[in-house]
DNA sequence: CACTAGGCGGAGCACTTGCTCCGCAAAGTA
DNA sequence: TACTTTGCGGAGCAAGTGCTCCGCCTAGTG
C-alpha cells in the first residue's frame, strides 16, 4: 500500500502541469509569466497575433525556454492575451453604454468607445475573423449580450427589421475601418459611424433584405 | 566600329530584358507566362496575396524558373495580376452605375456590384490596406474617380458634407463586412449596405464630424 | 535537317519562425 | 547552510517560403 505523500509525488509526475499542483508558482515564475503576457499584450496590440515568439520573449527579457514553459503553444499565449484584451475592451464599451443617458445616446457611446478600441488594437479586430466561425468562440457572446441590451433598449427608435446581427457585424466592419484609417486620419472613421448609426434610425422604413 | 547586328546583340547582353527585344517572345513561352497569370489570380483570390509561390507554379504546370524568368520576384506577379482583377473590378462597377436609371440606383447598383466583388476576391480586399497609403498606389485613382462621379451626380440626394473620400472608406469598410461573412452567411453585407446608403441621404442634415 | 539561343524544371540555398533540449541557476526547505 | 526541485536561457532543429542555379530541351531559323 502506498503513502499518501508517495501517492500524490506519482500523480505529480504523471500530471506535472494538473490544477492542483504539489507546490505554487516560484515567485520569479510568476513575475515572468507576467511579464511575457504584457509583453505579448502590448506587441499584438501593435502588429497582431502573427508577431515573432523571439519579439515577444525579447520584450519580455525572458528566454524562449521560459516563455514555452508556461505557454506550450504560441496560441495558448495569444488565446491568454485575447481573452483578458478582449474582455477589457468590450467591458470598456459596455460602461461607456451604461453610462450614456438615453439609448440611442448608449448605443452611439458603445459604438465610439468600442471603435477606438479596434483602431489600436489589430489582434482584437483579428479576432473576429478566427471567433466568427469558431465552435467555442471565445469573447463574440460577451460582445453580442451587450448589443442585444441595447438593441432592446433603442428597440422604438431602431429601424424594424434590424437585428442585433447586423449591430455585431456594423461594429466589425467599422472596426476595419477605423483600423484602416487609424494612422493617416485617426478620426475618420466617426463620419461613418454617424452615418451608419442614422441609417438605422426608426424613420427608416424600407424593409431589409433577407440575408 | 561596330556592326549593327553587333551593336544590337551588346545592348541585349547589357539590358536582356529591355522592352525592345532582339526577338519576340517564344510560343511556348507566351503560353505559360499567361498560364501563371491566371493561375496566380486565381489562387490569390482565394487565398490573398501571401500564398506559396510553389503552389502558384503547380496549378500552372509551370517550373519555379519559368515562373521566376517571367516574374524576377513574386511582387512583379503579384502587380501583375492585381493590376488586371483590380481592374476589371472596378470596370465592372462602374458598368453597373452607367447602366442604373437615376443617381441614386447608379450608386447603389455601384456599390452592390463592387461588394459583390470583395467578396469573392481576397487579394483585391488586401490590396486596399497595401495601397490607401502607397505613394504611388495602384488603382485607387481610378476608383476614386468613378465615385467622385457618381458622387457628383448624386449630390442633391446626399447628406451635406458628405464626401468621396467616405464613399471610398465606406467601401473599404462594407468590403471587410462582405468578406466576412460570405462563407457563412452570403448576402447579409446587403443589409449593412442599405442601411449605410440610407445614412447617406440629404434628409440626415446633423453636421458630420471633421476627420 | 542541323544548330543554337532562349526557355524550362526542380533541387537546393538562405532566411524566417514555431518549438525543443539540456546544462545551469536559484528559490524554497530543513 | 546544504540540498533538492523548479525554473531559466538560448543554441539549434524542423518545416515553410522566396529565390537561384545550372544542366537539359526545344522552338525558331537558315
Amino acid at each position: 500500500m502506498l503513502r499518501v505523500s508517495e501517492y500524490a509525488r506519482r500523480m505529480a509526475v504523471a500530471e506535472p502541469h494538473t490544477p492542483t499542483r504539489r507546490r505554487a508558482l516560484r515567485a520569479d515564475a510568476i513575475r515572468n509569466r507576467e511579464a511575457i503576457v504584457e509583453a505579448a499584450a502590448e506587441v499584438m496590440a501593435e502588429q497582431g497575433a502573427a508577431v515573432d515568439v523571439r519579439e515577444i520573449a525579447r520584450r519580455s527579457g525572458v528566454g524562449m525556454g521560459t516563455l514555452y514553459r508556461h505557454f506550450p503553444k504560441k496560441e495558448d499565449l495569444v488565446r491568454t492575451v485575447l481573452d483578458q484584451d478582449f474582455s477589457q475592451w468590450a467591458e470598456a464599451a459596455r460602461q461607456a453604454a451604461i453610462e450614456a443617458e438615453d439609448p440611442w445616446a448608449a448605443l452611439t457611446d458603445f459604438y465610439r468607445q468600442a471603435l477606438s478600441g479596434c483602431a489600436r488594437h489589430r489582434a482584437i479586430m483579428e479576432s473576429f475573423a478566427l471567433t466568427w466561425t469558431d465552435p467555442d468562440p471565445t469573447g463574440i457572446p460577451q460582445l453580442r449580450a451587450v448589443l442585444e441590451e441595447l438593441w432592446a433598449r433603442a428597440a422604438e427608435l431602431l429601424r424594424p427589421g434590424v437585428t442585433t446581427d447586423d449591430l455585431v457585424l456594423l461594429l466589425i466592419s467599422l472596426g476595419y475601418a477605423a483600423q484602416f484609417t487609424d494612422e493617416c486620419r485617426p478620426h475618420m472613421w466617426n463620419r461613418l459611424l454617424l452615418i451608419s448609426l442614422d441609417g438605422l434610425r426608426a424613420e427608416h422604413r424600407e424593409p431589409l433584405p433577407e440575408s
